[in-house]
DNA sequence: TCTCGATGTAATCATTATAGTTACAACGAT
DNA sequence: ATCGTTGTAACTATAATGATTACATCGAGA
C-alpha cells in the first residue's frame, strides 16, 4: 500500500505548537521545535489553511487556529496533508489481463476489502480530537 | 503515512490464481495475468515463500500453496510483502527538538494514537481469508 | 545422462515521492 | 518606509518502486 508521509506528523507537531504556545508561531519558531528548515513548516502550513484548519497572519507572521481544538481531528489532520489523488492508502497494479478470469475480477474484490480496513483505520483516527491529544501532550510535558 | 505498495494487489492475485487453476502455476503463466514482467512475479512469491505461504517446485517449476485457503488472512499477505522496517505504516520526523517540551514528547503521543489506527485496520485484515476472497471471486466469474 | 524449461537473483534503468535548501517577491504591522 | 514574515518557485539529493536483461542453477523427463 502507500505509505504515509512524516508530513503527518510534522503537522500535528505544528498543530499541537499552536495550540500550547503563548507566543506567536512563526514557521521559524515551529521549524525550530519541529528541528527542520522553515519552508518544509510553511508548505505544510499551507496545507492546513487550505484544509481550513488554522489561518495565517500575512505580513506579520504567525499561524492559529481556525476550529476549536476539539473540532479537530487526527482525520481531519490525515485528509488535510496527505494527498493520494483518490483518497486511497492503497495501490493497485493497473491493467491486469482481461481475458483471465481472475485477472478481470481480483481487482474489485480486492479493493472492497481493502476500502473497509482504510475506514476502520480512519474512524480510528477520527476519534482523536486534537484536544484530547494536546490534554496528553500536557501531562507528559509537566504543564508547559 | 507510508503507503502500500501494489506488491500487495499482485500477491493476492498470486494467490488466487494458485488457489483457482487447474493447471500449473508458472511465472510466466501468471505474469500474464497480472500483466507484468516474470520476475516480478518471482519476486513477490520469494517474499510469500519465505513467509511460508507458497512452496515452489524448484527446477520442475510452479507455485503450490503451503496452507489451506483458510488458514491465510489478508494480514498474513500484507505482512509478508510489505517490509516496513519495524512493521510500521506511519513515518514519523525524526529528531525533533529535545529542548522544546512539545518537541520532546509529541512523537510518543502522536505514535500511540498511529499505531491504534493501525492495529484496527490489521484487525479488519485479519478477518479476511483467502477462502471468502476466492469464493467472491468466483461469484463474480461465474465459474472459472 | 542430457536437455530444456523454470526458478532465483543480481544489475541496471526510469519514474516518482519526499525532504531539504536557496532565493526572492509580496505583504503589512510598526 | 522598514523589516520581519509569508508564499512559492527552483533545484538537489535520496529512496522506493516497477520493469527489464542476463545468467547460473535446479530437476523432471526423454
Amino acid at each position: 500500500m502507500k505509505k504515509f508521509s512524516s508530513r503527518y506528523s510534522i503537522a500535528v507537531h505544528i498543530l499541537s505548537l499552536v495550540a500550547l504556545s503563548p507566543t506567536s508561531c512563526t514557521s521559524d519558531f515551529i521549524a525550530e521545535s519541529v528541528n527542520t528548515n522553515p519552508v518544509i513548516i510553511r508548505r505544510i502550513i499551507g496545507m492546513l489553511k487550505k484544509a481550513g484548519l488554522v489561518h495565517v497572519r500575512a505580513g506579520a507572521g504567525g499561524t492559529y487556529l481556525q476550529k476549536g481544538l476539539d473540532e479537530i481531528t487526527l482525520l481531519d489532520v490525515y485528509r488535510a496533508v496527505e494527498v493520494a489523488d483518490n483518497g486511497d492508502i492503497f495501490n493497485f497494479h493497473d491493467e491486469t489481463n482481461p481475458k483471465c478470469p481472475v485477472g478481470a475480477n481480483i481487482e474489485s474484490v480486492f479493493r472492497t476489502k481493502m476500502l473497509q480496513a482504510q475506514s476502520a483505520m480512519e474512524h480510528e483516527l477520527a476519534q482523536v480530537t486534537l484536544k484530547q491529544l494536546v490534554s496528553e501532550l500536557k501531562e507528559k510535558t509537566g504543564s508547559i
